[in-house]
DNA sequence: CTGAAAGCGCTTACAG
DNA sequence: CTGAAAGCGCTTACAG
């Protein structure tokens, strides 16, 4: 592969002026730059982005480390912040962990080596020593969607706890009263979160969170059906079940389709993130929608900011909730949360209705 | 950050001599190499890989560029890519090329400045000419899914033949003649073939594959609804809509529940691509498995075979029908292709149900 | 077993 | 406006 010097030759001048024509230096005369990329299009040169970045201590890229891409969720996170890094001109690496720890250290470790310009993380677990190192060790870092309490690292997430209130809300009037929730991991924020709002808001309807309906989960698709066994196993299972998660409510849906049960006659069943395929389930599946797109251009200007030295901002987004027919009928039209059905399928551009946001600077 | 010249004044050795012991070269004395080992702990000191890559002109990283991540297929195809170039000792670096040439010509090129060891493509464009380059160029390269046809490069792909002459089948079985497919871009290899497969089976029954059954798609979900809609506006629509893949099938259900339509009832749908929502919809939905895993597994052992210069293999193997109900009852129990619809969410270890691959050398 | 030195492909003060 | 030179952080023959 042709390098500088072999431009340089080509072209009759230094590796110097060669250097500034690609920067786009302005002392060139008109007439070696010329030469200079007249010489770049005949050798077919691409400048080694190895080399430049060990020179300027800049790779421009950007790490990702995101807790699981087999979720929907996490998948479109992953899309929109790679898109809106690339219009600031960054790459990114993503980083799976998995939902494991190691894993997420794994990875926190490699992108370390390769010195990206600044990592976004999800944390699968927030112990994990590492991630808390490279936010020591100043490499700007930025937490998307879940993040570490005690670190001085911005946060941009989504603020689910009014969606949930409303969720409880819909299951309320809709009269039920036996609620159940599948939680994620303690480890995370927003495991805890989502089960603390929901406790928060069945206190609200005079309604206690009774032991037996949290099912302890990690946010895959096989620890919901897990747990939804367990509920199905009581002496009085739940009337509804809430998986904090998309991929739990899967794993649910299984296991109450496994015991020839129907939803919303039979148990109903909402959900934490909305995907378009909840749009296709039987039946359609309620669920608390994320203002994905947002939440991904908000981590990444966020994340820019830290790198190139100007005051970054914490982002909180308001979830919402999308009433559709899992936990009963009747309930729909009367939900002013709920938003018309709009067709919503992947690869239609999102319409930016979340304007509301609130922004605090760190 | 500690670079290697502190590690070598702090162990008191020279920077050659701590080289070697990062990288376990035999000739270092164990005190040398206590007392580098000490260094490099009490410094948390971490090798740089930009500067090592530069060295030794090589990344140790694969290029992964995919059509669309959103697209569960390739979701999945990422994740299996990454845990096995991972096990072999590489990272991976996705470029999402959303179907748009363009995109995939910026990744393609972005991934060759950073001078990647190889490149794993899935092309959303065959004439794209820096994809060509690339493989001229020398870059080590495997096409994995989709292929560029004449072009010298070593192909892993799932061959869906056989499946889709099962599913059509099937559909003959059940009584349907009509029978329309939404094919994908003519510019790529899956959307060409899937469309022939299609027409061949449907001759061997004797029955014509009418333009106005073949619905013209881009593999993604809007062009599925557009096609679905432009069947129902027929004046004898098809029994059965065939889409090519899983997020056209989303959009044909989407364009079916609009008109108020039901599935099997008024008219059936299947799908290329299984994936896990498919047992969730309304009603399952009868699909195409591919054997995701062991074709990311096939693709980096090629890819690695290519850059360590051992010969490569291209490799095909078989997709399966999973019958469901989107077709019509009464087929299912007598589809011997069918597998036993065992619990199937993501996060559940796949089973090796497909041992038979052929294999050829290029 | 060890170190001094060259060099990977760039960028960037510095001097002219 | 231009080029010679230093240096980013490593690895690796080469000589001892």
């Amino acid at each position: 592969m042709a390098s500088i010097k072999d431009v340089a030759a080509e072209a009759g001048v230094s590796v110097a002026t060669v250097s500034r024509v690609l920067n786009s230096h302005p002392s060139v005369s008109p007439g070696a730059r010329a030469r200079v990329l007249a010489a770049v299009d005949t050798l077919g040169y691409r400048p080694n982005a190895v080399a430049r970045s060990l020179r300027t201590d800049q790779t421009r890229t950007l790490g990702l480390v995101i807790s699981d891409v087999l979720n929907p969720y996490f998948t479109e996170l992953a899309r929109f912040v790679e898109e809106e890094a690339r219009a600031l001109g960054y790459s990114v690496i993503i980083g799976n962990a998995d939902e494991r720890p190691e894993l997420q250290d794994h990875h926190v470790r490699t992108l370390l080596d390769r010195r990206i310009d600044g990592l976004l993380v999800s944390p699968a677990d927030g112990r994990s020593p590492l991630t808390l190192d490279a936010a020591r060790s100043g490499t700007p870092m930025v937490f998307v969607d879940r993040w570490v309490p005690g670190v001085d690292v911005p946060v941009v997430r989504s603020d689910g706890r009014q969606a949930i209130r409303d969720l409880v809300g819909h299951l309320h009037r809709l009269g039920h009263r036996r609620l159940a929730i599948i939680a994620g991991p303690a480890a995370t924020t927003t495991g805890r979160e989502r089960v603390d709002a929901f406790r928060d808001a069945l206190r609200e309807h005079g309604l206690p969170l009774i032991d037996a309906y949290i099912g302890q989960g990690d946010f895959q698709a096989e620890s919901g059906r897990r747990a939804t066994e367990a509920f199905l196993a009581l002496a009085e299972p739940p009337e509804v079940v809430f998986a904090t998660d998309n991929l739990m409510a899967l794993g649910a849906l299984d296991a109450i389709r496994g015991h020839g049960l129907r939803v919303p006659r039979d148990i109903g069943l909402a959900a934490f993130d909305d995907i378009p395929w909840f749009l296709h389930t039987d039946p359609p599946i309620t669920a608390i929608s994320q203002p994905t797109a947002e939440l991904a251009r908000a981590a990444v200007r966020a994340l820019a900011d830290v790198i190139e030295g100007r005051p970054p901002s914490s982002v909180s987004l308001p979830a919402r909730l999308v009433v559709r027919r899992s936990c009963g009928e009747g309930g729909a039209h009367a939900e002013s949360a709920g938003r018309p059905e709009a067709p919503d399928v992947p690869g239609t551009p999102e319409t930016p209705d979340h304007p509301a946001s609130q922004r605090s600077n760190l």
